[in-house]
DNA sequence: CATGATTGGTTGAACGTTCAAGTCACACTA
DNA sequence: TAGTGTGACTTGAACGTTCAACCAATCATG
């Protein structure tokens, strides 16, 4: 709870002014993102991270914990999800051939149609909405302090911004 | 859906690795305090921005409509929000006086403690992850860049952002 | 001054996420 | 080689948000 030995310096004015609009994008942006993809796709921002990571793998499968750190999702969060593009027909899971605790969710021929049918327009509305409002040194700068912030709230994943690869590996 | 017409521009390496930034950060940051909320306070950030708005306003009390515009929020979600904060006896509604169209939600003395018990430590949390992260000059840029994005993603609340006041006000 | 439209708010069902438990395969250890 | 532990998931219930009705009060029009 609030330790009352150290007192909290509020906000000032220009902290709370910069707050306020940095509160506001963390919010409307990925809802914005999540409305096209729901509209166009019929599908949620995760599931189509799902969908992208595995298509950008190779053998177009990954285990699900990996696919849990790429798509950055508890493995709960990750398996509910898997059963619905399951269900969908857009992916498939079967049991590690080496090691029976693992699961490999691989993109069926259905899923790898359907990512390559969706990305362009997403990555339209990540244009409209987000890079091409800036300049490239403006876009730099953001990527640059959302890496440092993600440092601190998501230590694990800012490894995966360094290197696109989960930690030890 | 798609439109073939006019090709994507797909992200270059500079855009994608910032995107892929930025794209965490506004994962990772609102979770994260949205965790402190609820561990410390046992409500999450939406309730406290009811909370918070409530607080502010010299009346400690908003139209329903109003309160939607500050805390950021559906009209519908925020009846249920209000509906558990009732429940929990720190908030209070009315139909009001001059049209009973209105309903005004208004802070209850336990509402006005309870705000006032757990600010401290919210925003220790807000400094923490973001504000103490960054130099002045780094926090102003991305407070000016996220109300550049907001303009676009939620047009209605960059006016908020500006002035303080819902748009008509 | 009726009546149709609009505004402000509520409600309930469907859906997705979280959280706590549970399961199963394999790895250690005595 | 039985027993204990651990890692990798899965499951189901609880909770919050969204979405599509719905209702009730007021406004505008003829």
């Amino acid at each position: 709870m609030t330790s009352p030995d150290e007192p909290v310096a509020w906000l000032s004015d220009q902290e709370r002014a910069a707050w306020m609009a940095i509160l506001a994008m963390t919010m409307t942006l990925p809802s914005a993102l999540d409305a096209q993809l729901k509209r166009d796709a019929g599908i949620n921002t995760f599931e189509y991270h799902i969908l992208a990571a595995l298509s950008e793998s190779p053998t177009r499968s990954l285990q699900m914990s990996q696919l849990a750190v790429f798509a950055q999702g508890s493995l709960s969060r990750l398996s509910h999800a898997v059963g619905r593009l399951e269900r969908s027909g857009w992916v498939r899971r079967q049991p590690s051939a080496h090691d029976g605790r693992h699961t490999e969710a691989l993109l069926t021929p259905a899923g790898w149609d359907k990512i390559q049918q969706i990305a362009p327009g997403h990555v339209r509305e990540v244009r409209r909405l987000l890079i091409d409002l800036l300049s490239p040194t403006q876009l730099a700068d953001l990527g640059a302090t959302s890496r440092l912030v993600v440092g601190t709230t998501a230590p694990e994943s800012a490894h995966l911004l360094d290197t696109g690869l989960p930690p030890g590996i």
